[in-house]
DNA sequence: CGACTCGTTGACTCTCTTCAAGGATAGTGG
DNA sequence: CCACTATCCTTGAAGAGAGTCAACGAGTCG
């Protein structure tokens, strides 16, 4: 169930998210006392970080490659409610287990923090707190976004709008975007608009006929013709 | 468009809502502190409080009815994502804009923030802070438990939550919910839950036919059968 | 009283799902 | 090295759940 290897402590500063995450309010001492709490960890593809219900008694940051965060109904239906990169932060509780379950989708490295030294480290440093709430304000403006799609949007809408966000994120980060690597599979973003594997695949070949993308090879997306996209993710 | 007649400042302690708010967790003085920056105002049933992407300059808490949350596509196609009543906060921005409009589904009362005074009030008082953030940890939740329903549910298990939602609400507050008011109209309803009218309709007749519910008028709910709406809910 | 909104119901349509099968790729073991 | 299996993606055909279009009754308001 929980794929991992603690692989040790690592000062904050080597950390290859920190100027995503939001440590990149620390600095000097306080990132510092930061370090002395944290335990960085590697997860392997398909392994799971934790599971719904399960205790909640950590928060995690991605450093590195993608994981998934879903809920499932009693009948195994799956909502895929996010998928995270460099950065993000995880680890939600509703009462005191957590709220889905996160799993790998690439091989990961997760930095984790007991619960318990949060509320410490929170008080010692109030510009974390501020820039956990920012980060929480984000979070929720996405998931509005997301109902927003799940509940109004057709497939191809969907589609539409789920490779404008990885592009997007891919620019963000300064990377050109003309070319998407979607490292999870068609289950996966199926899950995550709503959808069938069927639909996703029918639309992503409808949208290579219609000249929108290109696709090398499944996992690759070619943005071919980006004003299209964007005019089919708000509504025709 | 803004629909209000500032009624002047209220002790926090004669406040309706205030054992529902965030501002709970306040007393004496700090209280007072947070009472001299407030203003409360009244909106009437269908007024808008403020539109999405208008510049987001206060933070609000519901004291009074019930208010809708609401996000547009250009066409026209809408989903509320979220139905607010006393103690709940709204006011929530993507950048420096509203990042959806808020409209009174009932005469509502509300207390008004400026967030300019938002920050003082956070550094004066750290028990609001985790409040606040403890209140936006609880929206999220609730975002993913909308987007399981959104993007996994049939139409007769959205209306059965949805159903059970207001139920619990109203079990919350203490109140005997086996006859619910739905204050809003089956077009919110259908747009809260990523339906049209005519099925909300269809499927709340059908919950009748089936003996479920029953429905003295439009907007009054008597639950019949708890269990089975429960099992709906969550999968077959 | 007539115009309007709202909820309900019916008939038909269509998008997306379901069911089914085939092809490509990768990993495994003899 | 190469069958063998497993998994994933794609495509086709058929079906269903929800949407669209349309009409009607009830209640409301000016």
């Amino acid at each position: 169930m929980s794929g991992d290897q603690p692989v040790g402590r690592l000062p904050c500063t080597a950390c290859g998210a920190h100027d995503l995450a939001i440590c990149q309010v620390l600095e000097g001492a306080a990132l510092r006392d930061l370090a002395g709490h944290v335990a960085v960890q590697r997860v392997a593809a398909g392994r799971t970080v934790f599971t719904e219900g399960e205790p909640g008694r950590d928060l995690f940051t991605v450093t590195e490659g993608m994981l998934k965060l879903y809920r499932l109904l009693a009948d195994g239906r799956r909502q895929i409610t996010g998928f995270l990169t460099p950065g993000d932060l995880f680890g939600l509780v509703r009462g005191s287990g957590y709220a889905y379950t996160a799993e790998a989708v690439t091989e990961i490295g997760l930095c984790r923090l007991p619960r318990r030294r949060l509320d410490e480290l929170l008080a010692r440093h109030p510009a974390l707190e501020h820039r956990l709430l920012a980060s929480v304000n984000d979070e929720l403006v996405a998931a509005q976004d997301q109902m927003l799609l799940l509940g109004r949007k057709t497939a191809r809408e969907k589609l539409a709008t789920f490779l404008l966000l990885f592009l997007r994120r891919e620019e963000e980060r300064g990377r050109d975007g003309t070319v998407l690597t979607l490292p999870m599979g068609r289950g996966d973003i199926a899950d995550y608009l709503g959808l069938t594997v069927e639909t996703v695949s029918r639309t992503f070949t409808q949208f290579r006929s219609a000249g929108l993308i290109r696709l090398p090879d499944p996992a690759r997306v070619e943005i071919a013709d980006r004003r299209a996209l964007e005019a089919l993710a708000d509504g025709p």
